[in-house]
DNA sequence: ATTAGCAATCTCATTGGGGAAGTGCTAAAT
DNA sequence: ATTTAGCACTTCCCCAATGAGATTGCTAAT
């Protein structure tokens, strides 16, 4: 690399820099005056001016500053390499906080998204672990009324659901129990259709639970991510560019949505390391002004959860970058732990 | 009362319904025009500087026309009555949906919030239903790793909470099964202090167990509400009063705190009829340019929750309050059918 | 290849005026 | 005593004009 092409990414990495920490066009006088180039804001502006051609750059307007485009910030990212850690005391702070309340899986999962939001300074995503497919590990039932009972699923990988049975006759909870019983002996480790396909010859009350469970499992398999937990919003909205601007309406309608996660990753997220999507890159229209730093955690195959930030183009994606690998990490070996 | 004060009250009626609807100061002329009072706009003129003098009305400024104090709201909400209701086929169609949900309780809050918030034009809350002191009623233990078991504990009205459990030994899920089955004969039906006082001979096992339990259950008496659920962040923010206004940020800020609906609500929320707090009546400060209202659902003593919408002042009284008690009083009958 | 100098461009905050909206007051009418 | 008409006055809001400030693009010199 030429002694010019040098300079030009350097100028390139300070106005990305400059805006990401000031949110303002950067002038070319800044950049001669706060870094030691030894050169004039003149030759800066030339080579601004040949970044612009490359499509590096834009000007809001004619005599504005320079502000970096996709292109710009795809490149800054790309030249981060294994960029610098969060600090130490955070790190362990918050890995302390996590191990505390390892035996409570929800409470992990906010603790998580909590820190992580404000490590980031962004919005923090973190959705609860899930198997790839559905298999039965265990089943409970407990009767609520005479004829009503609440049926408790365990599926592989950390999943616990829920719901009300209603049979035609009165059922006591010893029977409930028994059948209990049975179902854990004959279905453990089997997916929703081999429950199906087991077929064994079924009571009436039998074959209501059965469809519920399969129905349970069915439902779980349709869907792409768990539930995902969601903090930090108002610190994206105090982001200068979305102070007082009508697009943050338009993503708190897409987080209204019911699979918007799904939408907005298409594929992309992979195990343990952060995956950056800039901008544009964004299949969804109205994250076209974000950018969204995602990784998988979890155990490959078994059970894994999704975690991400979503801010401004114009964030701090070594911290932000950094901040998801750890909270990953972490909750990486948490599963590992319980899986 | 004197024709002169009817007269007054149906200017005060007409000004709270006008600034309902159309979100600006309220001239004279566009009443006398608009309302058959026969009156000139001077004479109502004459009437809102008198109930200007009473505290009714304020003007944003000298030329301005007129706009409802909380003390108007206030008015304005006596005078409504026992309102008419939901339009019937909206009311039915919400009502089908959440029958057919009524076997999955998460599921059912979700709709009831989502269409609560659709129904009411603005923020929509629901919390999930529990009861005011937690009693044992089931638990079940799942083997997950040699050292590790899932505890599932369920509490009388439909609660149900999960924590990992760590053995100092291997604990198969046949020795699981037995301590499940031990448990739920000796705790059925007990609270979380009663538990600690029957002090039975227990085993190291046991011990770890019953300490989870009994966690559980404090835990859970400390909360004063259930987890809520919100919806319809972007229909309170697309109201004009807030459009682009920084007050939303304050909004967020207070939904992101931990156990902001205790604060909120202090002790109002009452069984099965809507209570409206306006304005200033409101102990959090942020809130105090808006209105919220507020009422229990559920079963007295057994399992509560509460449901609410939260919106501007100049909220559709009549529309918020019939949609918050049709959602109450159906979630209500939902409850009693399975606790 | 770099720089100094300068004209040109665009933003932004300020100012001031015209017009519209709507009240408050007064005096007359009912 | 109540209601009304008429009018002065206040305030907001939009618009255009202005001027200062910032920063670039270009040109010609180094």
């Amino acid at each position: 690399m030429s002694l010019i092409e040098e300079r030009r990414e350097t100028i390139l990495k300070i106005i990305v820099g400059e805006y990401i920490s000031r949110a303002m066009p950067v002038a070319s006088r800044t950049i001669a005056e706060d870094y030691a180039l030894k050169v004039s804001p003149a030759t800066i502006r030339n080579d601004v001016a040949y970044l612009e051609s490359e499509g590096y750059i834009t000007h809001p307007h004619h005599s504005a500053g320079s502000v970096p485009t996709d292109k710009a910030y795809r490149c800054y990212v790309g030249l981060l390499g294994d960029a610098l850690g969060l600090p130490e005391d955070e790190q362990y702070f918050f890995y302390q906080l996590l191990r505390e309340a390892r035996d409570r899986i929800e409470q992990q999962l906010r603790l998580a998204v909590f820190f992580l939001a404000r490590f980031a300074h962004n919005l923090a995503i973190v959705t609860s672990p899930r198997a790839p497919e559905s298999r039965f590990k265990h089943l409970d039932l407990v009767s609520l009324q005479d004829f009503v009972a609440l049926l408790i699923l365990v599926l592989y990988g950390v999943g616990i659901r829920q719901r009300i049975l209603s049979f035609d006759e009165a059922v006591s909870q010893d029977e409930l129990t028994a059948l209990s019983n049975k179902f854990n002996a004959i279905y453990g480790g089997m997916t929703g259709n081999g429950i199906l396909a087991s077929e064994p010859k079924l009571s009436r009350e039998e074959r209501i639970v059965t469809q519920a469970v399969v129905d349970i499992m069915e439902t779980e398999n349709r869907l792409e991510y768990g539930k995902p937990c969601i903090e930090g919003l108002c610190l994206l909205l105090n982001q200068p560019e979305f102070y007082q601007s009508p697009r943050i309406i338009t993503i708190l309608e897409l987080l209204e949505k019911e699979s918007w996660l799904a939408n907005v990753l298409g594929q992309r997220a992979c195990m343990g390391k952060a995956e950056v999507i800039i901008g544009e890159e964004n299949r969804e229209e109205v994250l076209q002004d974000f950018s969204l730093v995602v990784s998988q955690y979890g155990v490959s195959g078994k059970a894994s959860g999704v975690v991400g930030v979503l801010g401004p183009k114009r964030m701090d994606y070594s911290r932000v970058i950094s901040s998801v690998n750890s909270v990953s990490t972490l909750l990486s070996e948490s599963v590992a732990e319980y899986i």
